[in-house]
RNA sequence: GGUCGCUUAGCUCAGCUGGGAGAGCAUCUGCCUUACAAGCAGGGUGUCAUAGGUUCGAGCCCUAUAGCGACCACCA
């Protein structure tokens, strides 16, 4: 081991080391119970960011923490073909090379695309290694591969079949810089600021208007009726008349509809049926006429001849001033208002009214919320089941289609003589109604988050589900990702496997927060506030980067990220390098260790009685706490009993026996040194593998075994040495006691005093602990008497439940001050004796507090009184 | 508009099913004590957002209010 710690001289050596060993692959065995997790796969052409971290970061930890429990353990990696995202990189690449994607044609240009990923693909996994993960990449998929390929045919056509798929006239999200449609789950809303214009529209043969208001005033052109509130007073007479459209000079009905709102604007709709989803909607309750004013490439259409052609926007302006011309626009007034946009490229999302293909959600999402109603699927927390139930409850039809070419096209074939369409895994011979030959495979492709909703079962080997694979590790379970993608991904997925295999893809749904910045903002190229993961494990280390996103955290809340948390972490890890190089600087000969282990009565002593048992009840609390998902809380009592506990005081109580000449008791030192702080290290591994695999190598085994396949340690029932640990942490009280008294009376460490303890009760307990209380007690000689004696009189008394220790100081201590401060204790007490009995006299606690807390009361009671009567 | 969440030390956050307020960082004091100055020892700091309620007992449960945030829906 080098002098100092540095990541960087071991952390890839020992990744490399595990991958050629095969840890990282499932040990296949049948007589343990399995543990799968699938990795939510990123984009193929992504690169690690801080979201990846966290998430990986957690997989990882559960999936070493289960193989350690002896659990056949499969983490499978890979990655997404991610259409828009993809197709728009490469669309971008081609616009460079002067090309666009239809001169190449899709067969060319899928070969650029399959290119792109190749040279692009493989950046996060490499990254992933850095960052420890122990996945299996001999089992990595890839949505495009064939076997998911063929998994996503095998669903569509079923669904297909039994009539959850369907192909029609809708309106939907059009993208109209990425050319497709996208679903309601990829649009996002922005407010932005525009105006509200108020328009006239005079009533058919009447020297009446009717006022409308719209943010929209270019879309006029394809008003097919005008709507009011059926109950509003102001319009009830106009309901069933006719007015005239200014500009088209077109008659359009007035009509009564539920959904229009009295009080917003001037409480008149304009209806264009053809360009607004409510609109939509009411055009078809009311048997309205679709016009369309815009044309394929959302210019204006040639409605108005003037205006054909024409950018939206430039339209907008012009129709406004034509409006103002005919005297028929009332009032402009400025608006904020929510914008429909394109979550991948911000572009204003059009509705249209388009034919494509749809799944019909309502009757699959059923199965899935019952999953999870009946506890068979449970989200981790619990409270983002609300989510799920949120969104599943009110679902709407899913838009699968998409103008894309980088993807699964869709298996429909179109029979050109009768336009049957024909849906099969593969090109049908002939069209399976008229019998023709010509049939032609629709152009579009399949959402991405169709393959992605496959992920848990696609990977095994589905639809084949005879796989051992599928049989081992399917359901798998935990799956772990962010809430942002809930409603994308997860219920797609519970959807999809219920439907596909009759089973929950997995059991639980473990769901974190997003990473922010130390501003609480979302990390985003744009705004340049990003953290870039790989620089920070070149610079701190993997480990301490693992540990900065789970210290102190909660799943399911956002972590605004903290930079100087890996101070925090490289600390820590510096603190274990050193405690290391501490144990081996005084270890003694490995067989004497060994000899040591091998005996059934080992000669601890009381200090080393204490650290086994607080070490035994931390494995037992670091068990559950991982079992409960509170990775959070189990890595900082780890933190804090390897520094707190191990380090500040294991390690100094020791010293005296590792310096001394007695070899037996340096042995047991160094055995007990070295099991704490090897299984210590079993504990931390899943958190921070690296540091941790480089220490147990540097420490002694038994059977020589590697720390990441070793066992996870044995959880015990029963504590041994309760009453050992009880009396050092009152040592350790009076310790801290003197160390107080002395720094505040400014004594040198070198000045020694004697300690007098007063104790009838722990006298060899006292002698035993001889050693270190000289040292941490700056101790000159310990006496103990049975009963306190008149010369003690003058002494600096500490008091800690049932031990006194007197400290004589002379000359050192201030008699007044000394006084002032037993009087400050008395007080002290006296408070605590009247907290208690306050307590203990309330007869309703008396009554009705369980009686457990009432015997503590009563016992604190006793000692609070035995201590005081002992100082007045 | 609907849903959910957050508000605890100067900062970032923990606090399990109600039973004496915690960590890290920062700050102050004293220490180069032969693992570690990236360290050791010691200290200070809180009306647990506000107001009610339930309870023997509330940071934790209930109700309302305020501020902040997220998600869903979208109203022209």
């Amino acid at each position: 081991m080098n002098k100092t710690y540095n990541p960087k001289d071991f952390e890839q050596e020992i990744y490399k080391q595990w991958e050629e060993k095969g840890y990282f692959k499932p040990n296949m065995d049948k007589t343990k119970p399995a543990y799968c997790i699938m990795m939510p796969p990123p984009n193929v052409t992504g690169k690690l960011h801080m979201g990846h971290a966290l998430d990986d970061t957690i997989q990882d930890i559960l999936i070493r923490f289960k193989r350690m429990q002896g659990y056949n353990t499969l983490w499978l990696p890979g990655s997404d073909h991610a259409s828009i995202s993809t197709e728009m990189k490469v669309v971008e690449k081609l616009k460079k090379e002067g090309k666009t994607k239809y001169e190449l044609g899709r067969e060319k240009y899928l070969e650029e695309a399959w290119e792109w990923t190749r040279i692009y693909g493989g950046t996060i996994q490499e990254q992933q290694k850095q960052l420890g993960c122990s996945c299996d990449w001999e089992r990595r998929r890839f949505t495009l591969d064939e076997g998911l390929s063929e998994a996503v045919l095998e669903r569509f056509v079923k669904l297909y079949e039994k009539g959850y798929i369907y192909k029609g006239k809708r309106m939907i999200n059009w993208c109209t810089n990425c050319n497709t449609t996208i679903s309601d789950v990829e649009v996002e809303y922005h407010e932005e600021e525009s105006k509200l214009w108020h328009i006239r529209y005079k009533i058919k043969d009447e020297d009446t208007y009717i006022i409308v208001a719209t943010t929209r005033p270019e879309t006029m052109l394809g008003d097919t009726a005008v709507a009011v509130h059926p109950d509003d007073e102001r319009y009830k007479h106009l309901v069933g008349k006719t007015c005239i459209l200014p500009i088209m000079n077109k008659e359009i009905p007035i009509i009564a509809d539920r959904f229009v709102e009295k009080e917003f604007g001037t409480g008149c709709v304009k209806i264009t049926p053809a360009h607004d989803m409510n609109d939509y909607q009411a055009g078809l309750r009311h048997g309205l006429e679709i016009v369309e004013v815009f044309d394929e490439d959302f210019k204006m259409g040639d409605l108005v001849e003037k205006y054909r052609g024409m950018d939206l926007l430039e339209a907008r302006k012009e129709i406004v001033e034509d409006l103002r011309k005919l005297d028929a626009l009332v009032k402009e007034e400025p608006y904020v208002h929510n914008v429909a946009k394109c979550e991948r490229c911000k572009t204003t999302i059009e509705p249209k009214i388009s034919n494509q293909w749809f799944v019909k959600m309502e009757e699959l999402a059923k199965p899935a919320i019952e999953a999870v109603k009946n506890g068979e699927i449970r989200f981790v927390p619990k409270k983002y089941e609300k989510t799920y139930f949120n969104w599943m409850e009110n679902i709407q039809d899913w838009c699968i289609s998409r103008q894309l070419w980088w993807g699964h096209q869709i298996p429909a074939y179109t029979c050109s003589e009768c336009g049957h369409i024909n849906v099969a895994k593969s090109k049908p011979e002939t069209c399976e109604k008229c019998g023709a030959t010509e049939l032609i495979q629709d152009e579009d492709t399949l959402d991405t988050w169709f393959s992605s909703a496959l992920w848990p079962f696609s990977t095994l080997g589905w639809p084949n589900q005879e796989t051992e694979d599928f049989k081992m590790f399917y359901p798998t379970n935990t799956l772990v990702t962010g809430y942002d993608i809930i409603t994308f991904w997860v219920s797609r997925m519970i959807v999809a496997g219920l439907e596909c295999t009759d089973k929950i893809p997995f059991k639980d749904v473990l769901i974190h927060g997003m990473v922010r910045d130390s501003q609480g903002r979302k990390m985003s190229k744009t705004l340049g506030n990003g953290i870039d993961p790989i620089e920070i494990i070149d610079k701190y280390g993997a480990d301490s980067l693992r540990y900065s996103v789970i210290s102190g955290t909660t799943m399911g809340n956002d972590i605004k990220y903290m930079p100087e948390k890996l101070e925090q972490a490289s600390n820590f890890a510096n603190k274990l390098w050193n405690a290391t190089k501490f144990i081996n600087m005084n270890m003694v000969d490995k067989k004497e260790i060994l000899a040591l282990h091998e005996k059934d009565k080992k000669p601890l002593k009381i200090e080393d009685k204490w650290i086994i048992n607080k070490l035994d009840k931390l494995i037992k609390e670091v068990t559950i706490n991982m079992e409960n998902y509170d990775l959070g809380i189990a890595l900082d009592k780890i933190y804090s009993f390897i520094w707190n506990e191990f380090c500040d005081w294991y390690i100094e109580m020791v010293k005296p026996r590792l310096y001394s000449n007695n070899e037996e008791e340096k042995v047991c030192a160094c055995y007990v040194l070295n099991h704490v702080f090897s299984i210590s290290m079993k504990l931390l591994h899943p958190f921070m593998p690296f540091i941790t695999t480089k220490i147990y190598q540097n420490l002694v085994q038994y059977n020589d075994e590697e720390l990441m396949i070793s066992k996870w340690p044995e959880t015990k029932e029963k504590f041994e040495f309760d009453k050992e640990e009880q009396f050092i942490e009152q040592l350790k009280k009076i310790i801290v006691e003197i160390r107080n008294i002395r720094a505040n009376k400014n004594i040198h460490p070198s000045k020694k005093a004697e300690l007098i303890f007063v104790t009838q009760k722990y006298e060899n307990e006292i002698w035993e602990s001889k050693e270190f209380l000289l040292k941490l007690g700056f101790g000159a000689k310990i006496v103990v008497e049975k009963e306190k004696t008149a010369n003690l009189e003058n002494s600096i008394s500490i008091m800690v439940n049932d031990i006194e220790l007197y400290i004589p100081l002379e000359g050192l201590i201030n008699s007044e001050e000394e006084k002032a401060r037993q009087e400050q204790e008395i007080k002290r007490l006296q408070s605590e004796v009247a907290r208690c009995e306050k307590m203990l006299s309330n007869p309703g606690f008396i009554n009705k507090a369980p009686k457990e807390k009432i015997e503590e009361e009563k016992e604190k009671l006793k000692h609070y009184k035995e201590m005081l009567e002992k100082l007045l």
